[in-house]
DNA sequence: CTGAAAGCGCTTACAG
DNA sequence: CTGAAAGCGCTTACAG
């Protein structure tokens, strides 16, 4: 049983087993309509050579589908798309399929060949959290195979979609700073091409609105996708002329980056002589340790994996139900799972302020 | 293009562009020794129809194996291992392969199925972060693909191994805390079937004997598997008539929940009146917001994945080679990762212990 | 340059 | 209850 060696097939075990390959294929199905004597002889014949089923050849034969999801992600990396992956995997389970994983680092050139290579691999469907782009998001390119957009919405592509209330997030998150007495906001987050960059600066602009307070245009910093980029923005905002009084970190590599730069640049408890205001959309660890507090967006990416897990096996059992019957018109669904503000750090002592 | 329908095949291509299967293949694999106009024709008739080959059935033909790397870990949301299945993508990526997915939660049972899951879907060969367990790690339940342990070993398991060193970096960690001047130390682990458990707690126990402190049993907790369950321990040491004061978190989630109960229970910088001492295995986020230094053992989870995926790259090519010449007899290769101790925290005030 | 035949490993549909 | 034939979607090996 060393590593060069092939696999037996169930030929080699119909042989052993002095039957025909049929009826090992039987036994192997549950050895219904086989006679108990025969049974015996194909599962000594099958423990013997140590022979396991492809199910590979299994399923190209019986038109099963593959049985896998294909998950493409940013970065597994950050722990908010590991949760993303964790949710898909607890909606499919039970459906024994399984997933396929790839990560595009926010490219989409590098989705586009995940794309096209999970749909070589016939993946029944795919979960995408998109970098943006849409050409390989065309029903062609899918070969009609069912997509679900996980985190983010794609103008132009036609999918299902999971999407967080990014704009009521970050907008009540914003006008907590603004009622905490902050004025001078900053803005951390992804490239603009991520549609919940852009939602979610809506929500911090919407805020600036309704506050009535003009927004710097020079403290929107956009493009950050690891914590070492999203430092390296934030001490260059604290080392501005007039820096800004609070922070806005659009997801979770930007917090902890922004939480990073404040920590260095911090004496005792304040920066720059004053306590910042802080909100954050994502959880992350530790929050009990940063001496301010902080408005916290929280949303649950598991949740976000599930539901789109769930969407996914919706479309494909709708499609097997509709083999012979025309298949019905499924209208798209979209939905917005809450975001709510909550507050982590230390509490604002009585009059600090 | 809707989701119920079929996806074209090879043969409906040749009938629309008047050829045979045989030519299509041979256009798609590349059109050499094929006339400029039968392959224009035929890659015409691939875009009218939307056709994309079936890999699947591809690879079964020509026996080029899956392409399929099964990556079975305890739980994706512990950014250490999420950390591993990208190191194992950087290995695996440019050889065309891609990563199944599967998790284990730390059961044997579920370990099983996962394996036995990925050896009937033609998996290459696999990586696994193991329970523990190993009757399902034979080379018979293998079907002798080639196995690879990530961060664990398993005693009797015959496969190639990545392991941290964790008896050294424990022991150093643990040599430090002494230093210090603590001497009742508290242990916070994984479950006692997970060789890193065990190993890290011997380097705590040498540490103690090379030190002449004795060990208090009671202090030694093992088998919390996540930040909740960490966390509460934790509590529950702190709450003891005689709490430790210092403690050795064995790695990331056990950290985080050590760290959530420490900063819970604090008054000022202080815990039960004294800075507590802290060492853990594994990094995390946002270590310099706490206002105690930390003895971290940092490696490299990543580069644990990465080795894992080219021992596995290793093992397949060799075999390849070997397809007509007697196999060579591979010896099993464990390499081991330094684990080296760094200071994290807020560094110590002098004169303040 | 092009194609008819056979087969990868399995299962469906049909006979007996 | 058991098996010979055909085929899932593709490619190898062989002819022409």
């Amino acid at each position: 049983m060393t590593a060069g060696q092939k696999s037996p097939t169930l030929k080699q075990v119909a042989e052993r087993a002095g039957v025909s390959p049929m009826t090992v294929s039987r036994v192997l199905a549950g050895g219904h309509h086989v006679s108990a004597e025969v049974s015996e002889r194909v599962l000594a014949a099958v423990s013997e050579l140590g022979y396991r089923r492809n199910d590979v050849a299994s399923r190209l034969r019986s038109q099963r589908g593959s049985g896998l999801v294909g998950v493409a992600i940013t970065n597994i990396d950050n722990p908010y798309y590991a949760q993303v992956v964790l949710g898909v995997e607890d909606a499919i389970r039970a459906s024994g399929r399984r997933i396929l994983l790839g990560t595009t680092a926010e490219d989409p050139e590098r989705e586009a060949t995940v794309v096209a290579d999970f749909v070589g691999r016939q993946v029944e469907g795919i979960v995408l959290v998109p970098s943006g782009a849409r050409a390989h998001l065309r029903p062609a390119a899918l070969a009609g195979r069912p997509l679900v957009l996980a985190s983010r919405a794609v103008p132009g592509v036609r999918a299902d979609t999971v999407l967080v209330d990014d704009v009521n997030g970050s907008h009540e998150a914003t006008l907590a700073l603004f009622e905490q007495g902050y004025r001078r906001l900053a803005f951390l987050g992804n490239a603009e091409s991520v549609s919940t960059s852009s939602r979610r600066l809506e929500g911090f602009l919407l805020a600036h609105e309704d506050a009535g307070v003009p927004v710097d245009q020079t403290l929107v910093r956009r493009g950050a996708h690891s914590v070492e980029q999203a430092c390296e923005t934030a001490l260059d905002l604290l080392a501005l002329p007039q820096p800004p009084d609070a922070f806005f970190a659009a997801n979770n590599r930007n917090a902890v980056g922004l939480l990073t730069a404040l920590a260095r640049h911090r004496t005792d408890d304040l920066v720059n002589g004053a306590v910042p205001g802080l909100a954050v959309f994502d959880q992350f660890d530790l929050a009990e340790f940063v001496p301010w507090p902080i408005a916290v967006v929280e949303h649950d990416a598991r949740e976000v994996g599930r539901i789109a897990g769930r969407m996914l096996l919706d479309r494909l059992e709708r499609g097997e139900d509709a083999r012979d019957h025309e298949p019905p018109e499924v209208p798209l669904r979209t939905v917005q799972m809450p975001a709510q503000v909550v507050w982590a750090g230390t509490p604002r002592l009585p009059g600090k302020v």
